[in-house]
DNA sequence: TGGTATTTGTCCGTATGTATC
DNA sequence: GGATACATACGGACAAATACC
């Protein structure tokens, strides 16, 4: 692990644990320096990825104060844009739940001008679509609408869709999924959602859709998400900009 | 201006002028500190910043590729979780629009155990509480619920509240609002949802709840903000951690 | 009120590591 | 292997905001 990884997980892990409390000032840069032994340059590296995060915020003048101290145990499912399925239980600590997916399309396409305007892929190219519910205990949450371009993400099959495919793409593949950028925002009930997931009464689903880069800066997927709107939690940091 | 930021926001107008093209590489940082005239720390200060708003991507060994462009005229409302409701019309050109703010509560109030889960504010504290409707083209859209510290947001009064808060706080009070945690979820519609938003058949409202920080690190607003889910659009960036 | 020390912000230069071509 | 490009790390200098006496 690099120096500035290292010193960036030591102060998240204090922060988390408590160690400094909400609005306290972490010791100063000069005195982090030399408990880290590294230059300003590294602690700063660090410290630039916790205000990221919204951990901590620096003053200038003043030191760098803790804003923000997590919390577990949601009852809802939060979701913050980048992650997968998975990851999200594991994150929530809902793992002991029952999870499971069913794969409802598995297909492969070519790009024509409607597609284009939906995903915005290239007419022609090759792409897999693939539609799947995702449960957790044994209720219908989401439906996930995916579209990947073939060449990034060769050799997808079913079994792989069931299980995580962003699994796929990490481990087996190599490929580092970096970045997504997402809208939210709420659609009518389609016959299909009505079907599928069971609303309870609401008449609309909540509508992700996302556009998800490799380490190469390559799109290489598209998904609309249908959720659930009882279930449903996004999250997320903003930064002001002057 | 800074020097990085003077980089930042050429490089940021040379992509949305089209001048690189979507996936296509940026010079070299080699190149790009030469004809900066700066050190590489400075160009790469300006570069994280381009990456953070997801316009940039740096590859290893390759390059920093262009991700994104902006696009402009979105038919519905697109937030970002930090902008005042004014900044967004602006950010989205619909000020020729008419909109209109009405205050329907102002009140200052102290922090009672009920209150202080809610916003969590601590017990005791003084604030204000002020609840608005927002109107686009003589279309109520959005109910407003803010809570504001009285000791960081002083003298704050209803004509403030329906011009601009935010335009009080950081040109009158000279506080910079800085960072915001936010999350986005699904109600079903209040019966007071239903008498102030025309919901056009739907019966839910999407909440959006806000924690505030200024330039002190300090939390001085909680809010939330009940949408009409037509015209309730939220759009940002993810990136993943490895 | 003013001067000094502390703390973060900006900027520079250099060296070395690692990935890509 | 060599050249190129980004990533990490060190060190130093001065500016700007704040705190304290």
């Amino acid at each position: 692990m690099k120096k500035y990884q290292k010193i960036y997980a030591d102060l998240k892990s204090k922060i988390e644990a408590r160690e400094y409390e909400l609005e306290a000032f972490l010791p100063s840069e000069n005195v982090m320096t030399k408990h880290y032994d590294c230059s300003r340059n590294t602690l700063r590296n660090a410290l630039s990825q916790l205000a990221q995060e919204g951990y901590i915020q620096s003053i200038h003048g003043k030191g760098v104060r803790v804003i923000f101290h997590p919390q577990r145990n949601q009852s809802r499912l939060v979701l913050d844009g980048i992650e997968s399925f998975k990851d999200s239980l594991v994150r929530n600590n809902q793992l002991e739940q029952q999870a499971k997916t069913e794969i409802k399309v598995f297909a492969e396409m070519i790009v024509n001008s409607k597609l284009e305007e939906l995903t915005s892929f290239p007419i022609g190219m090759e792409i897999y679509y693939i539609q799947r519910v995702r449960y957790i205990n044994d209720q219908a949450l989401i439906i996930d609408h995916n579209y990947f371009r073939k060449d990034i993400v060769e050799g997808l099959t079913k079994d792989i869709a069931i299980s995580s495919i962003y699994k796929y793409i990490e481990k087996t593949l190599n490929q580092k999924i970096v970045r997504t950028s997402w809208t939210i925002m709420v659609e009518k009930a389609t016959e299909e959602d009505l079907e599928i997931l069971d609303l309870e009464g609401f008449d609309c689903v909540c509508v992700a859709t996302k556009y998800v880069f490799n380490d190469q800066g390559m799109m290489f997927e598209f998904s609309k998400s249908r959720h659930h709107p009882k279930h449903f939690v996004f999250s997320g940091q903003a930064k002001r900009n002057n």
